[in-house]
DNA sequence: GATGAATGAGCCTTCATTCAT
DNA sequence: AATGAATGAAGGCTCATTCAT
């Protein structure tokens, strides 16, 4: 990975964040990467295969993160560590939360790369804590984290603090 | 409002659900309508003018039923209606909400007409009910409202009734 | 010649010499007119038609005029007359005659239905006073009398009154 | 430059010049010069700025022509030469000459980037030679070679020469 | 690896024109 | 006579992509 390619990557990423992915013309990428345009194509193919190199980053910056909270072991931290993501999101990754995000509504299919192994987590967690709908619990879980990623990316609500306790308190985490 | 205009609204929204607004072109809106392209420029000007048609017959429709919501007088109805939004998306509303989900992440600000009246009835209900930190459960439903629309409208989880009934039991529904 | 023909008439006369006949649209002709599109249609065929509905009309103006020039005696006066005519664009004239002009330099073959009687009564004019070359003292006039529209139409000089003396004096007139 | 740069350049005022700006499209354009339409726009962003490309290039030209009109010492010569203009519009500048004229009739306002300093040197020759009222002759030279141009570029007529002739004999040149 | 000239398809929009009312 | 909805072609312009250098 060249310092250009990853130039490249940065300035898709942000770009496709904040106007979306078919709002953005490679020719904009290439400028705000101070790079040819030609580059973007020898480097990644498509303006399609820019996006999927810019996805597969992410999946795998994501997939480091679930693999920490598999290792929990109290049923309780596990759900206090999924609950807690999207209230961590930082900036540095909030690119690219956006990005995923925004995707979702123009795919075709919903990918649900991310969602099954975090929802089978869940489950377990549930199981683990006696609930008599583990499946549904853990189907609320991924609602509720899908709706605390849009507030923190999209509405921002300034308490988020209070919420937290607020959302935690009625799983007596 | 002729007949092709109907068409047209139609169609355009239909397609700018699917596929995103800056995915889909005039000419498709004009084939999928069965219309001329120049047809949508003589009625409603721009692209972005089709756009935003589409969005206040939307808007007057949610806003009727918001306007349903705040008759009620028990706030635990309140809130049982609210939440109950999101499970009842019917068909002919379903390409409303998805553009609307999918606009929220490129428009440049959060539109808030939608959920701050919401906000505002859900936290007097909690006030009602007692709650000791009415704004933050406020902030949670809302939350809850656009993870449960996102559930709805793209992963489509099978068991959504028994979603609903772990929810409502959160709180004491 | 009903009032609304004559309305589409002035306004295209007025857009057509202020903008140039292609840049103007048959719409804007029909709002400037205050008409509907289609009647512009029924009335002149084309937009064409139109552009000719107006040729005609200065055109027949333009003949009366000429043909005061033709009665004169005196071959001083009729030069006189004739070179007096740029001078003497009035207000109402005005947009006739800066559409003439602009029209020239795109017409495929320069229209000389104007000249050519002009020439001839200069030319006559030259011969009665004894110029040794009324042919090319005539071109000369209307050689003169072009650059002196186009002064009076574009340039619009402060000075005319002073010019016309200078011009005069090379006459002798 | 490039070469197709130069194409471009090339066909636009040639075909400009003939029909007319807005009577072109860049499509025509393209064509006439054997490139493809996008081209026009990666070189001149705009339709008007390719426009204003050949222009800038005329001008340039053209300065260079006057600024040989300044050294002239005799004013006479300087008359001469003045007047002399149109009647040596060459074949590679007819082009340039029939847009710029062409274009007078379109623009808002009139360009005086070439008659203003055009006028001052003829109004400072006919102070040298004595004249009562050169600002009034000078602009008559401005009229006459406006007048010439047009008769040139349009109308063609065959005598030239001779009417060159009946000119200077009244400017005793 | 990197540039940027070049392309052709497609985009949003306007236009002249037709036609049912 | 008059309207204005409707059309299809064309207009200016942008885009993703290719290729010679």
């Amino acid at each position: 990975m060249t310092e250009k390619q990853e130039k490249i990557l940065e300035a898709a990423l942000k770009l496709f964040a904040e106007k979306g992915y078919s709002a953005v013309s490679t020719s904009k990428v290439a400028r705000e990467a101070g790079v040819s345009e030609g580059l973007i194509f020898r480097h990644f193919t498509n303006k399609e295969g820019l996006l999927q190199a810019i996805m597969e980053q992410g999946r795998e910056r994501a997939q480091s993160l679930l693999g920490g909270v598999v290792m929990i072991e109290d049923p309780k931290d596990t759900l206090r560590a999924i609950l807690s993501f999207p209230f961590e999101i930082n900036k540095s990754e909030h690119h690219y939360w956006r990005l995923i995000y925004a995707l979702k509504w123009q795919a075709d299919e919903y990918d649900q790369s991310m969602s099954l192994p975090m929802k089978k987590i869940a489950a377990d967690a549930f199981r683990n804590l006696g609930y008599s709908n583990p499946e549904a619990e853990a189907e609320l879980v991924l609602i509720l984290f899908d709706g605390l990623a849009t507030a923190q990316l999209l509405r921002k609500p300034s308490n988020m603090e209070e919420i937290r306790r607020a959302l935690f308190d009625k799983y007596y985490l």
